[in-house]
DNA sequence: GCCAACGTTGGC
DNA sequence: GCCAACGTTGGC
């Protein structure tokens, strides 16, 4: 079982908007980075936890929990012509692109901002406190993962 | 709005 | 394969 961090502009799609996703679950699509590409096809497995970023806002920050539920899989929007994420690169029988599904489990309200994580010492050597740090799809060390527990307020244990 | 950091593109 | 130009990200 291991930890990603997860980024989207809450403009776009907000933890919000997940909790109301039917079973509260969606497909991570969209996702145009081979870097992100490659975790969402090869490392992110079903039972890991999410950690719901939302970035380019007010108030960047922390906004929920969620857990894997389907491994990595084609990404159906780089096949829709009618989509943003259309990329007619990306065959049925060769995809280009990749997604997981994952379910809301909790927000964390009110919003654990950047900059309390940046107070933190623990997480100063975390991805997302990294300067240039855009890839939307990061990992999170045990470690990290506690200490951001503890700093939302959650019991700090697995089951979110 | 600014701008640093990073990824992608494309000429050569 | 190099690298300059360009586009995007995203905090501030």
């Amino acid at each position: 079982m291991a930890f990603w961090l997860f980024k989207s502009e809450p403009i776009t799609f907000s933890f919000q908007h997940l909790n109301s996703c039917t079973d509260k679950t969606t497909g991570w699509d969209g996702v145009r980075n081979y870097q992100a590409r490659n975790r969402l096809r090869d490392d992110i497995k079903v039972g890991d936890k999410v950690l719901f970023y939302h970035s380019n806002t007010d108030l960047p920050g922390i906004a929920g929990i969620a857990e894997v539920v389907e491994d990595g899989g084609p990404d159906p929007t780089a096949f829709d012509r009618d989509s943003q994420y259309y990329d007619p690169k990306s065959q049925i029988d060769a995809p280009t692109w990749y997604q997981v599904k994952i379910r809301a489990l909790r927000a964390i309200e009110p919003i654990l901002p950047l900059s309390k994580l940046r107070e933190s010492p623990a997480l100063r050597d975390m991805e997302l406190c990294q300067r240039g740090s855009r890839l939307s799809v990061q990992t999170v060390s045990t470690d990290h993962w506690k200490t951001i527990m503890e700093l939302a307020g959650i019991q700090s244990n697995t089951k979110g």
